[in-house]
DNA sequence: ACCCCATCTTGTCAATGGAAAGATAGGGTG
DNA sequence: CACCCTATCTTTCCATTGACAAGATGGGGT
C-alpha cells in the first residue's frame, strides 16, 4: 500500500497516527503540518481538506482519545480499582491523545465530534465512579468521585510529566495500582 | 516609568508577566515572541537577548513557579489539608507557571536555574506530605505521599482543564477543601 | 575624559500555517 | 460506454514567526 498514486488511500488516519506519534514524542508545540505532510509523502496542504487547521487536526485526535477512553473504562469492568487503573493506562500508552484531550486551548473544544465522543467518555466514567467504593464518608458522594477522578488523573499527569521518575522505577501500572489503593480500597 | 528610552529598564520582569498572561489567556501555543516584544515596546530581537530562545523563556516562567510553589507550600503552615488546598489555589492563581511547570516539553528542564527551584519546590512538598494523615493504613508511606500529590495535583489539573466547569459552579477553593478531605482526613 | 559591556535595534533567512485556485481520478449516471 | 461530479490532492502565494548576525546606544566604573 506504499503506492504512490495520486490519492493516499488512508490519509486521515495516517496522519493522526503520525501526529499522535509527533506530540508523543516532542509535544505538540512542535508539532508541524508540513512535516506531517512530507512523512505521508503528500503535499503540505493535503492535511488541511482532511482537517481544516492544525486545531481541527488535533480536535480530530482528542475525539479518538475519548472513544478509546471510554472503550477502555467500559473494558474495565464494574471494579473501581481496575477502573482507576485502565484510566492511567490509557494516560500512558496513548500518552499524545491524553495530553491533547486535558488542554482544550489545543483544539476546537465545542466541535459535534469530539463533544460527544467526550460525553460517551463521561457517561463511562461516572459508571465507574458510581460504584460503591470500600465504605469512606460517603454523605459526599459527589465529592468523593471527584477525589477518585483526580486521584487518578493526578496520578496520571504527574506520570506523564516526568515529576515521579526521580525516585520511582518500575513498573507505573503496579505503582499506580498501590497508590489509588490508598483512597479506593478503605480497610 | 512608561519612558520611551532606549534602556526599557525591567524588561526582562515585564516579558515574564505578559507571558504568563498570554499563555494564561491563549494558552502556550499561541505564544509569540514578536507579539510580546511589540507588547512591552522593544524590537523584536530584545527578548532574545534575556532569554535567548523561546524555551528559554518558558525555563525563566516555570523557575519563578517553581520559586513561588515552594513559597505557597511553606506559607501553608504544617497541616496537610491546608497544604493541599494551597497547592490547587497555587495552581489556579498562577495558571500559566503552573501548566509550563508540569510540560518539561516545553522548556529547558535541565536548566540550573529551574532546576534548583524545582529541588526547592520539591522539597517543601516533600515536607508537608510528610506530615501524619489522618491514620490511613501507612504501611506504604510512599504510596500515601503520592496519592496524596496526585490527588491535589489532580483536582488542579482537572479544573484548569474545564473539565469540572460542567458540574461544578461555585469556588474552587471551598470544593477543593472539600475533595482533599476525601483522603486526608480519614475518620 | 574614556572605555567597556549590558542592552536594545536593524536586517535577513528559512520554516510555518493558511488561503486560493487548479489538477486528478474514481465512481455513479445517463 | 461516454460523461460528469465530487472527493482528494497539488501548486502557488502571502503574512507571520523564531532565530541569527552585526551594529547602535548609553550607563557605569576606572
Amino acid at each position: 500500500m506504499t503506492e504512490r498514486s495520486y490519492h493516499h488511500g488512508d490519509l486521515r488516519r495516517a496522519l493522526l497516527t503520525a501526529t499522535a506519534a509527533a506530540i508523543a514524542d516532542k509535544g505538540p508545540m512542535a508539532l508541524s503540518l508540513r512535516d506531517l505532510a512530507r512523512r505521508a509523502g503528500v503535499s503540505h496542504a493535503a492535511p488541511a481538506h482532511h482537517f481544516g487547521d492544525k486545531a481541527g487536526l488535533l480536535t480530530a485526535l482528542a475525539a479518538e482519545g475519548y472513544a478509546m477512553l471510554a472503550d477502555a473504562l467500559s473494558a474495565a469492568g464494574g471494579d473501581l480499582l481496575d477502573s482507576g487503573v485502565a484510566y492511567v493506562r490509557f494516560a500512558i500508552e496513548h500518552r499524545a491523545h491524553f495530553e491533547v484531550m486535558f488542554q482544550p486551548g489545543l483544539y476546537h473544544p465545542d466541535d459535534p465530534g469530539v463533544a460527544a465522543a467526550r460525553e460517551r467518555a463521561d457517561r463511562s466514567l461516572s459508571t465507574a465512579l458510581s460504584t460503591r467504593p470500600g465504605h469512606p464518608r460517603d454523605e459526599d458522594a459527589e465529592a468523593t468521585q471527584l477525589a477518585a477522578w483526580s486521584l487518578a488523573h493526578g496520578f496520571a499527569a504527574l506520570w506523564l510529566s516526568g515529576a515521579l521518575s526521580t525516585t520511582t522505577e518500575g513498573d507505573p501500572e503496579a505503582l499506580a495500582r498501590r497508590v489509588l489503593g490508598q483512597l479506593f480500597q478503605q480497610p
